[in-house]
DNA sequence: TTGACAGTTGCAACTCATTCGCATTTGCAT
DNA sequence: ATGCAAATGCGAATGAGTTGCAACTGTCAA
């Protein structure tokens, strides 16, 4: 483990909880986990698994993209991370740590940006209680291009 | 062509239409195509390929699996049916004919059930422009359950 | 009708993202 | 320290969809 070893970054602190608990859901905290934890925390974009394993790599020398892949499942399945398929591309995936939101995918760049509207939320709600049925989740996702000022 | 000479059923106007414009817009018509087309037509599922490939293969014995997707490929950027990848399942198809609509899966039973929001759909149109961006397409799909009685 | 030829087809081989089998290694509770 | 189930790395396998290519066939002009 290279590079760090008292002072904690805030960015850290939060993967220290995240261990501790991944650790009494009888999970192992390994060093490719631990790898990929910071580095999910560091991400403030949505990097996809080969680029998770780029940037894991530099932690853990030897990582394999099936254990990237294997503890991107886990994650997921313990609630740590979120998956997301957007168009005509890999998965992609985001800590969870904030609460839920959607996504706008910029068309141009394949950047994206979160947003969350309650108003949408409500009314989706209302649609699904009308034809009786009850949202498990939803994905919404917005394929945008950015606006060129009126010509 | 076997089976169907002169009565020509509602379903068959439609297709009859589509086939002219493909015509115009350089695309031959082929039996394997204008069998596709009368099984989209026809179908008020959303199926997927291997499924369409099934059904198309009681009016044209012998197409092969690669056809369909390539047909189902061209007549996507016709703008004549259009794709859906829902979670973890392989995509699946339907005609244009009415507008545009969202779709509520049924985690349950698989069920695609559609649905359309106006309101919903200005506020999508609303969050985009906030951040400068004007919506190319979105998608939304709300996954869902069917509500058992208050027990 | 007949050609001619570019567009299509069927097949098999290929891609790409992701998963799996398995022998080896390693957290971690004791 | 030690045991052992869980996790790893490797390579092979999967599943959905695409593609190269030779043979075929709509379509349009003659």
């Amino acid at each position: 483990m290279p590079a760090q070893n008292d002072a904690m970054s805030e960015t850290h602190a939060g993967i220290e909880n995240l261990t501790e608990a991944l650790r009494e859901a009888g999970i192992r905290v390994t060093r490719q986990r631990a790898a990929l934890l910071s580095v999910l925390a560091a991400a403030d974009d949505h990097p996809d698994a080969p680029e998770l394993h780029r940037r894991a790599e530099n932690e853990v020398p030897g990582i394999s993209l099936s254990t990237v892949y294997r503890t991107l499942s886990t994650l997921e399945s313990q609630g740590v991370i979120q998956r997301h398929q957007f168009e005509g591309a890999p998965a992609r995936f985001e800590p969870v740590e904030a609460g839920h939101h959607d996504h706008m995918i910029d068309v141009e760049t394949g950047n994206v940006l979160e947003f969350c509207s309650d108003r949408i939320e409500k009314l989706q709600a209302e649609i699904a209680a009308e034809l009786g049925y009850e949202i498990v989740h939803h994905r919404m996702e917005l394929y945008v291009r950015k606006v060129t000022g009126p010509a």
